[in-house]
DNA sequence: GCAAAGAGAACGAACGTTCTCTCTACATTC
DNA sequence: GAATGTAGAGAGAACGTTCGTTCTCTTTGC
């Protein structure tokens, strides 16, 4: 006998999500959008249609719920850097290239995905203990963010790799920051600057 | 019959705070420390050694502590700016000169008193309705803020003044994040950075 | 048959807020 | 100068709500 969602499944219309990718779903926009804090495990159950008895069986609390948000983020992030990395290996492109590929990348982020701000940092603000998990998930995004940056720079032959990704870092913190609380166009000025401190033609 | 507070003001060891000093002082340091939602009356009114009534018949309630909160760190570093101005007119510096009393003063206060972000960054980051009152003292903040740096910049005869106060802007809210997320001596650069974009010399 | 999810009650704790009661400090008045 | 009135602060109980967490019980899917 088949199920509802056999044949929801069947047809092909959409693939059922499991509620544990819905949790993190729900958890994602509402931890972004409303704070961590302001938003009790009620609301992420109850938005993402799932008992409180199924988020404990997949999180040992909203803690770990938390950390899964975040590290998600990371991911995404990640992906970006990755999806960059094959559009040069296809197409060829110079490690130069594949810097500005990334700089456009982040900006596009910023403008369409986080106007919120930066997780990590808003995360942070909520998060005092720096030794906690939390903050732990927020050190290794930034670092890793940091070093991979170091590479590019690197091996698109920058004058000062370490020099120029901590600029844009700066840069990027400041643009997501920015964006969020005095609103306007920061991601265009991001651009044109982060290309400058890379040593890239600020063309465009 | 003299009480103990008679006596302590008598003696002149100290002046006794009034409660609603005492409270706001607390509210400043706890709610930006661990942050605000983070931190409950119970806490504040404990560590301010105050009775929960007298916070209310200070502060119509949470809330209205935070706006104070934020109004106070508003008005700090509205003296820190007046301190330089004063400064200035006093030794007869120049507005290039008080231009960077301004970035040293700001570069010194994140070593010193900020060292776990923006207060204003932080709080926006917990109340994400940008039409509630904490979010309208974050704004008038921003707003004084680039105004003013947008001022003495033309003061001092940079080339775009606007262009100029962004960029400091943006460089201040990248300092306070980093500072407290990446750790390091950001001031450092931050000074020299903040005095190149404004058109200063550069030596240190 | 068994693991996972839904449904919902229940827990103690902490939240923001309001209340009553007492005491002290200080200005007004006799 | 002593008595009195009043506003402000201390002490603490109590409100209802929400928090994070745990529980039992039933239903579903493979």
């Amino acid at each position: 006998m088949h199920s509802v969602k056999d044949e929801i499944r069947r047809i092909g219309l959409v693939k059922v999500s499991e509620p544990r990718e819905r949790l993190l779903r729900t958890a994602t926009r509402l931890f972004y959008e409303e704070g961590i804090n302001g938003v009790g495990v009620d609301r992420v159950v109850a938005e993402a249609g799932v008992t409180r008895a199924t988020m404990y069986r997949h999180f040992p609390g909203k803690e770990a719920l938390v950390v899964a948000y975040l590290e998600h983020e990371d991911a995404m992030i990640r992906d970006l850097f990755a999806a960059a990395a094959d559009q040069a290996a296809t197409t060829g492109a110079s490690p130069s290239d594949l810097l500005a590929l990334v700089i456009d990348g982040v900006a596009d982020d910023a403008t369409r995905l986080h106007t919120r701000g930066c997780p990590f940092i808003n995360a942070s603000a909520e998060f005092p203990d720096a030794d906690g998990p939390v903050r732990a998930v927020v050190r290794r995004h930034r670092d890793w963010f940091r070093a991979t940056l170091t590479e590019l720079a690197s091996a698109a032959d920058a004058e000062d790799p370490a020099a120029t990704a901590a600029a844009l870092v700066l840069l990027r913190d400041a643009m997501l920051v920015g964006s969020y609380l005095d609103g306007g166009d920061v991601a265009a000025s991001f651009r044109s600057t982060a290309r400058r401190v890379a040593g890239l033609a600020s063309l465009t």
